[in-house]
DNA sequence: TATTGTTATACTCTATAACTATA
DNA sequence: TATAGTTATAGAGTATAACAATA
């Protein structure tokens, strides 16, 4: 008989891609249709980590190092990302949104979150107290460590 | 001031990227170094859907009809998927999971499942509680509706 | 004629290997 | 010598267009 640990995984393995599901169909429907997945985790990111450097960026993507360095690139072209050449040791590359990038990212998250709400309001006002309760022991728990490589000098968790 | 509703809806906005991140580092790292997130989702989608078309394969997963043939060219050949003639419509060709596939599925399914467990147990129980009361909730609200022009025949919601 | 799926072709994405600049 | 990033080349993935078979 499983835990209730082990039954709590299962769930969340069910639901995780559920609601990543929604916030595609948001993303592909709405709005940025031409802005690859890799191209907006890559933003969001950034959002969290500005300042990234790339092999940093290319690890927590999940890319090589020449491709993030083609990612960047193009985001950099379209004016979402800057690039500067760090002060302390010249050979590393300090990624940080634009404004534009910034108000790219916010208009995708608002969309995805219209959608999410629209779900939500279907709940009763004490399962939504739940909800709420657990996604913010959830989010502690999946909070993502800062991979530790880094410089970590600019890696605050709340922007 | 943002209602309950809109502040969880931020909440899982950013919860919901975070468990995909550690699914992700999951299936990256420990199985399924031959097996891409198209592929994987697919198989997914056909563990829920057995019997899916081809078409409809393809839009649920947000790919073309040329490359979700090729993709299931490529799960085929792998012994992961077999397509049969549809006896009713002979253009149309039923797709399903082979006891391969399904393996496949189920350990990467494990393999995710005991890398939640593994956080879900610093949890308090009483918090833990409260998850799976709210992942229950979720989980209703974000059921993935059949998308209506399928047969339906075969859209058991639980496997 | 409309629909389901496949084949043809071109383009993008990604990885490995080789390279440049800095440490 | 080692590290951060870019360029070179090749292979996989994807889309649009054209096609074959069935309805």
């Amino acid at each position: 008989m499983p835990t209730l640990v082990e039954s709590c995984a299962r769930e969340l393995l069910d639901v995780a891609p559920q609601l990543m599901q929604v916030f595609r169909e948001e993303m592909r429907a709405a709005r940025t249709p031409d802005l690859s997945t890799p191209q907006f985790r890559t933003l969001a990111w950034l959002r969290r980590h500005p300042g990234a450097g790339l092999g940093e960026l290319a690890e927590c993507i999940g890319l090589s190092n020449p491709a993030m360095s083609k990612l960047v690139d193009g985001l950099a072209r379209r004016g979402m990302v800057a690039r500067t050449q760090s002060l302390n040791d010249r050979r590393r590359v300090d990624i940080v949104l634009t404004d534009a990038g910034l108000a790219l990212l916010r208009d995708c998250r608002e969309a995805a979150a219209k959608a999410f709400a629209l779900r939500l309001a279907n709940l009763a006002p004490a399962e939504l107290d739940t909800v709420s309760a657990a996604l913010g022991s959830l989010r502690a728990l999946f909070q993502p460590r800062a991979h530790g490589h880094g410089p970590g000098q600019s890696s605050r968790s709340e922007a």
